[in-house]
DNA sequence: CTTGACCCTAAAGTACACTATAGGGTTTAT
DNA sequence: ATAAACCCTATAGTGTACTTTAGGGTCAAG
């Protein structure tokens, strides 16, 4: 029932390789089980959500701590009490919206560069429209609390 | 009338040091103009607007590299065609919408945690209403196209 | 039964984004 | 005018997240 993936499969399907996967093994992200009469690793499918999971969060800023922290929430449950939990994904939760917030913002301010840009073959000097775009907004402080460094 | 500001101050105010400052000269990203008199940088609105851009853009998972080229897109219009400037934007307008995608599926489920997580003193794995949540959703596969390494 | 495509470990190397160090000049307050 | 608090360059060092190398074992096909 357990449909188990060797290495080669799981890292074909995600798009990435073999050593990342054995990195984040080594890292102790993700742990799939081994064969005992190969030694070869063994991904469930639970590992292969999980590894989506670190991918996604990767992709939007987390750094692999940050995602095993993430993922310690539900594995871990007996370590953290309740109160931990609470705070914890409150905290994050806020990180999320406002990195939500960033992109909106990035995202209208490109779609006004992409819908003002005629899409001709010429210099975009010469694109009129798109000069007399010259938005400060995109560069605007959004007077975010979350910017420049981690506090760790 | 244009205010400009020492690189202390600048760091200051977006809470990063002034080292990250001058390497981001170095890097190209960020070149504040010099005081010919005493040879300290000095920084106009429009630089510390730009240094809200790259420590935004930064948070969401983009590299250096990648925030320089969305500067350049403002500040060296003459070097890429209309043609280019537009699928450019197009894409990644994508890549930002696919993150915002990801980042609401990562706050639903870490919300569902932290609605369903009693917040006490007591060990999270007691928290009966928590253990029932024990959803796969959080890590589901969300099809998405952009996952995995980027393709230089 | 061997060959090619896979898998393993251990350890060294790399790219990116800073961060620290050494040695020195400038500004401002007392 | 001198000391603290700033600024400068140049270069070396660090942490993160892989990536490569070296030297082998496993497995399915022919």
């Amino acid at each position: 029932m357990d449909k188990l993936l060797k290495i080669g499969e799981v890292a074909k399907q995600a798009n990435i390789t073999v050593e990342t996967l054995r990195f984040y093994q080594s890292e102790q992200l993700l742990i799939p089980k081994m064969s005992n009469q190969s030694g070869y690793r063994l991904y469930s499918v639970q590992d292969q959500q999980k590894l989506n999971f670190i991918l996604h969060s990767k992709k939007v800023g987390f750094s692999l701590s940050e995602i095993k922290q993430l993922l310690s929430l539900r594995t871990d449950k007996d370590q953290h009490t309740c109160e931990e939990v609470k705070n914890y994904t409150g905290d994050k939760i806020d990180e999320i919206e406002s990195k939500i917030h960033d992109l909106q913002k990035m995202s209208l301010a490109l779609s006004n560069l992409h819908n003002a840009c005629c899409g001709g073959s010429e210099s975009a000097k010469q694109c009129t429209i798109l000069n007399s775009l010259d938005d400060p907004e995109l560069f605007a402080n959004s007077n975010n609390k979350t910017l420049g460094k981690n506090h760790d």
